[in-house]
DNA sequence: ACGAGCCGTGTAAACGTTTACTTTCCGCGC
DNA sequence: GCGCGGAAAGTAAACGTTTACACGGCTCGT
């Protein structure tokens, strides 16, 4: 590889010349540029990333971790963080937590060791030791979707509890009354809080939740099979099922379509994150739909802000409740 | 940021010794061991990745170029070379390209820059300079999914020409006779494959294709509702159209939904690259399915053997067609 | 005509590691 | 008792940049 020095030579000229072109430095007569250009062209040279960020102090790349790629959810968001942070010419590098706590701290290891001017984080369960240390040692985070119990950071999420009330009226309204939830990890603030709104909302309407009615999976597609499995094996299945995100209600749909059921007649379903192809499916996916772009550009704002200096703050966007087909017809008065 | 020097300073040794127990050296007594990482934890030290890459010129970090974060194609295949990849020792840096050749060009270079130990690129566009560039150099590249032309790269990719034809032979079977086609750019060889493949393919049955029945798009979906539009706003529709790729056929499939009209009855619509909600649209969308996983994880070892001084083969993987309803019922015999 | 100031350039130090080489120390065999 | 070998630790050079500082030559105002 040719290094700075090569070039130096080639072009006759110091290193310190040949930087000042690389770097657009006022200071260079349009001679030297034109040399030095010619041989950097010539010579087919590319800086040398670790040397220029060890030396120079100025970091431009924020790190992101997701919960997993394989979630729409998450790639949604990963884009608009890009695209809002190259708008305020910042790189992203990004790691794929898969959901799972180790492979989110190995990230966030590697993320501290290559020196990332802020991180945005998707936590995956709870508070990690080397998260407290990233707080601890003062480095910008924002964290996203989901916030973490006994850490005051700022946290650009959605109004789960509101969506989700507005959700349970809807299912309530057309008549279902035993309502389960396939809910996320109760580790996460995101699986908790729609679980505890989904409670508090069928409470208000007289109606508890039992038990049996509650299945635990971990966001992931698969989960949501078995859950719902778990729920409709039984000689008393529910009415409708609430899953709360769009991988387990795949997995839900996949279920209910394996055993030639067909939603809303046979079996009512609704999804926390709404996707592209919910309203193609028959019928279509009644879903809560989230700002998921507005989400990732707020963060990217927010963890901006905290690198100049500014104070971040946290940020809840509303979301909309999508009705579509697949809980049922409405039946009588609305 | 504390460095080794704190570190040493405070365990009471050497730089060296600090960075020898921190690699796993064996000439490090026990108590040394210990004082070291005592003061590791207390200074919560990390190791500076730039000063360490700089210094150290045994690189594990594969790059991979991708066409699209938000093409469940790419973000699959994107996880499989992630895991693969992790399971030989090596971390992966994933760049964005959003089916722009600019956006490609942006990403190789900062990975060059980065000084990874090899390339993964699923090309955008035709030949870029820095492709070339990258392959003067004799940096170890391997391509995924489509080739460039002129170059002689290994290349992972799919039998697209063998299935277009198996999926042409299908609806020629179901009665179709004027099929139109959404093709991808035809500066890519993905969208000129499948196009002189579709050509082919019905020219074996006597049919012609129109020009009027082909489309360009740009494998995202805008292009396929716009396409969709051309097609169909005519007097003289075809009886199927042929997407090719999932995010053009979802475009498609919104068109011929939002103007109420249901697939396989009113319009054959059949997609390459099969989706997992494919089969819960109604009707489920006949695709051809090709072996995302095995695409990245092959092409990773194939760059893994051009590490290592072996030669990398290229390779090109079956597909395999999944009939389902949407290009409607098979009539008479079969 | 001469010093001040500016511009273009060069020299060399610094960034935080790793590692070849050196030093120190200890035990052992003769 | 002496030298030798080997283990543990230290010293310092090197990786490829950026940049503070120095320097020489030029312009310009007086």
């Amino acid at each position: 590889m040719a290094t700075i020095k090569d070039v130096a030579r080639a072009a006759g000229v110091s290193t310190a010349t040949v930087s000042r072109v690389l770097n657009d430095h006022p200071s260079v007569t349009a001679e030297s540029r034109e040399r030095v250009l010619a041989a950097v062209e010539r010579l087919a040279y590319h800086p040398n990333a670790a040397a220029r960020t060890l030396r120079s102090a100025d970091v431009t790349t924020l790190g992101l971790v997701i919960g997993d790629v394989l979630n729409p959810f998450f790639t949604e968001l990963a884009r608009a963080v890009e695209d809002e942070a190259r708008a305020h010419g910042y790189y992203v590098i990004t790691g794929n937590a898969d959901e799972d706590p180790r492979r989110q701290d190995e990230y966030l290891d590697i993320l501290l060791e290559q020196r990332v001017a802020g991180l945005l984080l998707c936590p995956t369960d709870r508070v990690s030791p080397l998260v407290e240390e990233v707080v601890r040692r003062g480095r910008p985070i924002v964290l996203i979707d989901r916030s973490i119990d006994g850490l005051d950071l700022p946290v650009v999420r959605s109004d789960n509890a509101t969506a989700t009330r507005e959700l349970v009226d809807h299912l309530v309204a057309l008549g279902h009354r035993r309502i389960a939830i396939i809910s996320g990890p109760t580790s996460l603030v995101t699986g908790r809080e729609r679980l505890a709104a989904f409670r508090a909302a069928l409470a208000a309407h007289g109606l508890e939740v039992a038990d049996r009615d509650v299945r635990i999976g971990d966001f992931q597609t698969a989960s949501g099979v078995a859950a719902m499995g778990e729920l409709m094996e039984r000689p008393d299945p529910p009415t409708a099922v609430f899953a709360a995100d769009n991988l387990m209600a795949l997995g839900a749909l996949r279920w209910v379509r394996d055993r030639g059921l067909r939603p809303g007649s046979d079996i009512g379903l609704a999804s926390f994150d709404d996707l592209p192809w919910f309203e193609f499916v028959d019928p279509p996916i009644t879903a809560v739909r989230q700002q998921t772009e507005e989400m990732g550009r707020a963060a990217v704002r927010e963890l901006i802000a905290l690198l100049n200096g500014r104070p971040a703050r946290s940020r809840t966007l509303p979301c909309q409740l999508v009705i579509r087909g697949s809980c049922g017809e409405r039946q009588g008065a609305q």
